[in-house]
DNA sequence: ACTTGACTTGGAGCGCACTCAAGGGTCTAT
DNA sequence: ATAGACCCTTGAGTGCGCTCCAAGTCAAGT
């Protein structure tokens, strides 16, 4: 697949594509004998891979990482696993925030419907809690 | 309060403090004869709600907007509910996201474990997928 | 052969959300 | 009254994650 093809199926400029593989966030792509990129199943892998966590705020420097150490080989498993292990807590943590943030913008919402009764030492006037 | 105490009760810089308050993050804190902030308890409910936000990702243009909006007045009723049902919206998907993300890393932790058996047609040999 | 359009590299530029620095004023204790 | 810790403003700098540009190469159609 060219750069082109691969943008359209993902959903990532071809530059977007061109700096993942220049940073390492995905391995070097094969090229045709004129140079040009041609991606492969595996290459669409790692792309979708890195995607997916991208747009869950997984950080590009451990998926940077772990790519690096995938190509090293077999003796890096246990520095792998840890960094999944890492980030996995982090997105948790991450995603409880979000939760946090959701209840509370429910309850906003709520009191903006008229929903909930106001409750005495609550400061929130439809404002700041 | 003064800025360094509501610095340390709410872990964020002075800096980052005066910087939420230029770009209307929270409404302007109010000051001594001297000029110097202090911040009241319900500039600190702005400040906790700022945080809560921000640390879930909500868009600061989106706050800045309905903090204007709340200092207008009570005719800006419905924007201000608008803006929080949107992003409420944007809150969902991009919990969806990071679950989505979550489940994908958990999956391959567990294969770092030996704890799912490899799948026919599954290219991930602990790896992209 | 020539145009058109997609591809290449290297490097510069951009928007966001801070973060820091300079140069100065204020407050409290000794 | 002077040190030292804190505060102020303005404006510049930083790091991230792209995003764009220039200058050139390559492939396919007419």
């Amino acid at each position: 697949m060219t750069i082109a093809e691969v943008s359209r199926k993902y959903e990532l400029t071809a530059d977007t594509l061109r700096y993942y593989e220049r940073i390492g966030l995905i391995p070097a792509v094969g090229r045709t004998e004129s140079g040009i990129r041609n991606y492969t199943d595996a290459d669409c892998q790692w792309i979708e891979l890195a995607k997916c966590m991208r747009s869950a705020g997984v950080q590009i420097d451990a998926l940077v990482r772990y790519v690096a150490l995938f190509q090293q080989g077999d003796d890096t498993f246990d520095e792998r696993k840890q960094i999944l292990v890492d980030q996995r807590e982090r997105l948790r943590e991450h995603i409880a925030d979000m939760q946090a943030a959701l209840d509370r913008l429910n309850h906003k919402i709520a009191r903006y419907e008229n929903v909930v009764e106001p409750v005495e030492n609550d400061l929130c006037h439809i404002c700041e809690k």
